[in-house]
DNA sequence: ATGGCTCCATACACTGGTGTATTGTTTTTC
DNA sequence: GAAAAACAATACACCAGTGTATGGAGCCAT
């Protein structure tokens, strides 16, 4: 604790960086809150903490708390509809691209901790937000209707593709919700994806 | 505002009754909070406003704010698992028997508003609070293991039964997740209670 | 090197919430 | 019917958090 004048930065390096901070800083910032305490304990002197400053900074990137969580609403709808881009089933086998998305929905989203923290925030906060209510829907939508795609190749009945994707997201939900945190979680994991898997292969129309 | 003197109680009748409060009313002021606003919005001052009483009443009552939060979990917890034992499967045939299950779990659960915003409150509290988790895995693993019981009746391998009752109940928190308060609701959860009710019978081993 | 722009610090006013101490009012109980 | 116990009101000290106003510090032009 010894420095504030060697460098020609002001900052303490919290954040290990020294260029000055960016909206994007503040939501990362807001990202680790949200993941670990919730929408209603994003407290913007906790994040200056974090990042090293004080509250001066933050309102003169942020117009006050509500644009913070607004943007950082945004920011998340759009990664999350952007990224459905790369997982788009490609033409492989049907049960192979079915492995692949339930893997992907699955297993690699239970390594990602902090990712599916902040969604089940964010999917907690639309429980009384209206605007964050309208954004997972979207992104519900969205992810629906790509498995849509690819269901289609299994029951020839729209309607059924339409119920299986459903089904497979809700319970993929389901066991980001329940399992998460849980004592023997990789295995619980990893067998409700096998059982799945097996599950929705035997729908398959003659 | 010219009151207080004209009946002898003191209370302005705000919950429409005139007794004295007792630690369950406070219980029950405060489900309703986090039915709609979740743990962290629950104030002592907002539960005394509804009771219509001062929050001079709630430190009688209540050692803290904590008292009161743990008082909620385990009385949760308590009605939780003593409601199973009247969900328990009957004699009849599978079939009947699954698909009661399914309505109780999901039909009947999305009428319940109240009582289901309140789980889901819970649930999310146990991410950031280690005996809510603790009250919430006892829970999960009590609903898991009655549906086994059921499920031994479909499968004779252990290992299956238990996988099927543990997809159900993931397939059953998500349809709570994701469809409540969503457009469509009734609709959507009536498919998916069909489906799994034709899937898990297609488990049936020969 | 001066003025202007960008980014951050400091200080203040204000709100909303907790918990405690004290007193007041009903109900019970004997 | 008076003492005791149960319940509630009032007033206070205190803290955490927001938003605002203002004053820098560093950088970049000309």
């Amino acid at each position: 604790m010894s420095e504030a004048k060697t460098r020609s930065t002001r900052r303490p390096a919290s954040s290990g960086d020294k260029t000055q901070l960016t909206r994007d800083h503040w939501l990362d910032a807001a990202a680790g809150e949200v993941a670990s305490s919730g929408f209603s304990h994003l407290r913007v002197l906790t994040l200056a903490k974090k990042l090293g400053v004080t509250r001066g900074s933050f309102y003169w990137h942020f117009k006050d708390h509500e644009d913070l969580v607004v943007s950082f609403l945004n920011r998340w709808r759009d990664r999350r509809l952007h990224e459905l881009q790369y997982w788009k089933p490609q033409g492989g086998d049907v049960e192979t691209e079915l492995r692949k998305i339930l893997e992907l929905l699955l297993t690699d989203a239970a390594r990602n901790v902090r990712r599916l923290q902040v969604e089940l925030a964010v999917r907690d906060f639309a429980r009384r937000n209206a605007y964050a209510a309208e954004l997972v829907a979207q992104v519900d939508e969205a992810r629906i209707n790509q498995n849509c795609e690819l269901f289609s190749r299994i029951s020839s009945d729209p309607e059924r593709t339409k119920d299986l994707s459903m089904l497979l997201y809700v319970a993929t939900i389901g066991s980001q919700v329940v399992l998460t945190g849980r004592s023997g979680e990789e295995d619980d994991i990893g067998r409700i994806e096998d059982l799945m898997a097996r599950i929705v292969m035997g729908q398959r129309d003659a």
